[in-house]
DNA sequence: GTGGCAAAATTGTCCGACAGTCCGATTATC
DNA sequence: GATAATCGGACTGTCGGACAATTTTGCCAC
């Protein structure tokens, strides 16, 4: 069934050039922090034009892997943020078509989960992280747009709190596909903000007691009000189309 | 805490104009499979030089928006593909060096609740990749690397199977940061092949006979074996060092 | 050392060029 | 008439060189 060959494809210099940079970094040759070489620098010792050693860079730069500190010019090996590496994911979630009840799914997933990690191991900094984006839904309930940032925000503070990196890598694109049904169903639901609130209150005050289960629970009471919210927000489409 | 005003660093012309294709693509204005125009052309469109073309259309295509089909020579629109997408987290996390438990507590996240809903809407197609790919644990048992490979391409046909591109994507870079410590373990801890066996057993019968809840809880033993065994094997360091 | 300044280096962009290859149309072959 | 060989054009990958704008560096005075 698998193919006894394997096309070649990595042909272009460029593609090669910016494995062999990515490898020099994954196996932490180069280390963050670093500054690379010039790009004249690097075509010499790669033997290749500046033009080429450019578009492999640019490869590496949008992986995250090398970029610069704002206002510098020297280009340097940088630790992919959770942010970056995850606006690609849910651009392609985004173009994947993706449904709100698969969305939804995924949270339930991982959010009371990353609720439960949060209450057991956040230090006090990331609990008033989490804490404040509460106090912001709050403040800002009636300003949508600031409103839905404060919750993706609370989300965001909850999985940088549960201490494991992958559950927060995992639960950040989510967000991004979050915001705009959110927005909708927060506009068209009127109870929404009312639980929300209430459910943060919740999760904030479990998390801040370190009471692991009470945290995950109210995180999926949390959750599972979204999916009541999407649908009665779908079944009340009086006021579009 | 988030900042009000992103600093706007798009300055650089490649990059704005692969926002405007990129945006163009999001809004569907230019759909999957449309061949764009050529380099000289764009350049021609955009006003700019082919070579800044040529690093905006590479940004494009790392992220898995614009691609080739083999051979061939027009660039035109692609679906990221979650292989090409997850690939990038992987990295991303390899480089945070997660630890086994980050790792493991997202597993234990994810795979059961996919599992679950494998069993409940997997099609007949989905059922066969994933009973293939346990049957080639069992065949190729004896060889590691096949072995890891397999075990990975279980949990990839689950979350296939599961009819959640959102959980399939966020499994997918899990995969990656699995398959070394499993080489080591598999290698190490002689019980982990007939235990992996026997469990891919019981959660494909699960699957085929849409029993959810058996297909979760096995999937949670399963899960759960992984720990046990990395445990064995990093209380055993025998042969290294 | 600190500050300031001019020179050197570096990046972003442009222009022009060329070999290798893919595509489409034309022509030759059965 | 259908298929195969052929040819020219279009396009990509790569190259060399060039220039303005800005950053970095080396140096000098304080």
């Amino acid at each position: 069934m698998a193919d006894l060959f394997v096309p070649l494809d990595d042909h272009p210099a460029y593609r090669q050039i910016a494995n062999v940079i990515e490898q020099r970094i994954v196996a932490r040759s180069l280390r963050t922090g670093d500054a690379l070489p010039s790009e004249t620098d690097l075509a010499r010792q790669f033997g290749v034009n500046r033009s080429t050693i450019r578009e492999a860079i640019r490869e590496l730069e949008i992986h995250g892997l090398l970029g610069r500190v704002r206002g510098e010019k020297r280009l340097r090996v940088t630790r992919p943020e959770p942010g970056q590496v995850s606006s690609g994911v849910s651009r392609a979630l985004a173009l994947h078509d993706v449904t709100f009840l698969e969305l939804w799914e995924a949270m339930m997933a991982i959010e009371p989960v990353a609720a439960q990690y949060a209450a057991a191991r956040r230090t006090p900094e990331q609990l008033q992280d989490l804490v404040r984006a509460a106090a912001r839904f709050k403040r800002e309930v009636a300003d949508t747009t600031a409103a839905v940032s404060a919750v993706v925000d609370f989300f965001t503070a909850v999985a940088a709190a549960s201490g494991n990196q992958v559950l927060a890598l995992s639960q950040a694109p989510l967000n991004r596909l979050l915001a705009p049904t959110l927005t909708r169903m927060i506009d068209r639901v009127p109870q929404a903000r009312a639980r929300i609130l209430e459910a943060q209150g919740k999760i904030a005050e479990a998390i801040k007691l370190r009471r692991s289960e009470q945290a995950r629970t109210w995180m999926e009471k949390h959750i599972r009000d979204f999916k009541r919210g999407h649908e009665l927000e779908s079944v009340t489409p009086k006021s579009n189309k």
